[in-house]
DNA sequence: CTGAAAGCGCTTACAG
DNA sequence: CTGAAAGCGCTTACAG
């Protein structure tokens, strides 16, 4: 059974390809199509389920009403609570989003933007890595909307929506030193991306300012992409040591893992040793006792890349790149 | 910039379209081309950058490389896992994933699915709902594959993936049974589908299998969708009832609810109370104590999935729609 | 007020 | 061993 073709109804309503096209496209008045003409055609339309191959209007107009999202894991949910919202506002403009999870992986994000591309997605929002700033100089220069979130890439002069790592990080450790810690470990991870450097850099900063000495042995910088079983390890390795009265964890997957090492030790967390996650997890607030979080807005953020896109892709001419930081909260359970 | 098209190698390799289209899609050695044009042409292709323009041949070939996955909510871990999973094993063989979010809403699932359609996905992935069986027999009379995971829709002969639901909660309600449990509670949405039917079906036959009085006011049914303040409402009243002394919890976010309610409540989980949750969540294992569990077999599930859809995109003629039903783990924890 | 025709970038049956 | 040409289903500049 093949679908109907614009053909199709042009032949059923006795009237041309051309005339069924402006119908369709909204352009019949501009047009100036006769209402019955209008009229007895959508009506042929409705009863017939047509639908236009979008393929086709793709290939012809070269634009697709669809974004790709570019991102490093669906299955985390900082990354799926995103995806979510931002497909949810796409959607309600009437885009569509591809996506597809990088790994963390230079080479499968450079496959990723090449498919993309021969897809003809209208528009980019990427979670980007190391590496791939000359294919992200490419999209620019050939003019396509792109939005990077989450991490940002210096060399490059994109759009960015992003949070304020720094100051979230140094406000997690200043608020230990407040409550008198005075070792306070960092367990992060060692991928060389802005905003995990942020992290490090407010860390170091707020111990810096508040003249305690920075122990390099306090910070564990995780590799990334190993199997959690190495990761519980080494956060094993720190706890022990009996110094550590406070762990800031660069992310939520790595706090997850910390909390594990802490249930398996059998050590309490309470007025001798805190805690701060990052990115929050449904686990923290749940957690005996409750574990305080950095929370990125993640609405805000949505909202701006979305906005962001709109933007771009309604401007007949270039409009230049915003970078926006927005504030993340420190949230204190306890 | 206007990108490469098969004319312009074509054009600087000096040799016609058709050549340069059987090397890309290599057909050169069958249709004999020389292996001198051969090599020539490659070299430019590589040289250049050029990609094919996937949409044209879409249009042309009538097939997309893409398929089309449609779910709940990506934003729920059960389905942002899975998604990763299908989307890895898929990406491997050459094939990309679509997906949208149907906010268990027929009318959005129904757009999506035209819009897939518009598309021309080349296979559909679909977690439905109650009210688009007549949306999905169409696609299947198109002899499109369409695989259904997680719930089936058992007026529809399609294909099926999913765990058994009705097992699992027999035996979760077994084990609290055995463990001299006499008030079990079963939390569950109000939707209706197969799934979440069978696990009210399981939960009821062992409580009357085990001669124990079936006791409608300990089955809780909460309104799909509402407002999770709403819902920790309505299991808090549950949880004051004082002779419930276990409660097996039919989906992850509810037992993520049940367990904020526990907590505001200060009601211990012990010798006294215990619990099972659905579908496994980072938050239980971390949990103090650690949460029991069905576990529905993400690995197996998205690899059967696949199995099945490239199982159907390689056959020439309809290969017989197959039920598979997977079963699930009750994993103890304590 | 409406239509014939070109063209988007491919694939492939056919011809030589 | 290789190419000219039709056609996938649309949109739109042009003509009347």
């Amino acid at each position: 059974m093949k679908a109907l073709s614009i053909k199709d109804i042009a032949l059923k309503a006795n009237v041309s390809i051309t005339t069924v096209s402006f119908i369709i496209n909204g352009k019949a008045k501009e047009k100036s199509i006769s209402d019955a003409v209008i009229k007895k055609v959508q009506k042929i339309i409705i009863d017939s389920g047509y639908k236009p191959n979008q393929i086709a209007r793709s290939l012809r107009t070269g634009n697709s009403n669809i974004i790709g999202l570019i991102i490093e894991d669906i299955s985390n949910s900082f990354f799926s609570r995103i995806a979510r919202l931002i497909e949810d506002k796409a959607y309600k403009k009437g885009y569509k989003i591809i996506y597809s999870s990088t790994e963390n992986n230079v080479e499968k994000a450079q496959e990723l933007i090449n498919l993309f591309k021969s897809r003809k997605v209208d528009a980019y929002i990427i979670s980007p890595i190391k590496g791939i700033e000359e294919d992200i100089q490419i999209l620019m220069n050939e003019n396509k909307p792109v939005i990077l979130f989450d991490r940002n890439l210096p060399q490059l002069n994109t759009n960015y929506v992003g949070a304020n790592h720094f100051v979230a990080s140094y406000q997690a450790v200043q608020s230990f030193i407040k409550n008198g810690k005075q070792n306070i470990a960092l367990v992060t991870t060692d991928i060389d991306v802005q905003q995990i450097i942020e992290r490090y850099d407010g860390y170091k900063k707020a111990i810096v300012d508040y003249a305690l000495p920075y122990q390099e042995s306090l910070v564990l910088k995780i590799p990334f992409n190993q199997a959690e079983a190495s990761t519980i390890k080494q956060i094993k390795t720190l706890f022990k040591n009996k110094e550590v009265d406070a762990v800031l964890f660069a992310t939520n997957y790595l706090a997850i893992s910390g909390l594990k090492v802490l249930k398996e030790l059998d050590k309490k967390i309470d007025e001798n040793f805190s805690v701060i996650g990052y990115d929050d997890h449904e686990a923290f607030e749940l957690h005996t006792p409750s574990i305080s979080t950095i929370q990125q807005p993640l609405e805000e953020i949505a909202e701006t890349i979305i906005r962001l896109i709109l933007a771009q892709l309604a401007a007949k001419t270039k409009i230049p790149d915003q970078q926006i930081i927005i504030p993340a909260k420190l949230i204190i359970r306890n």
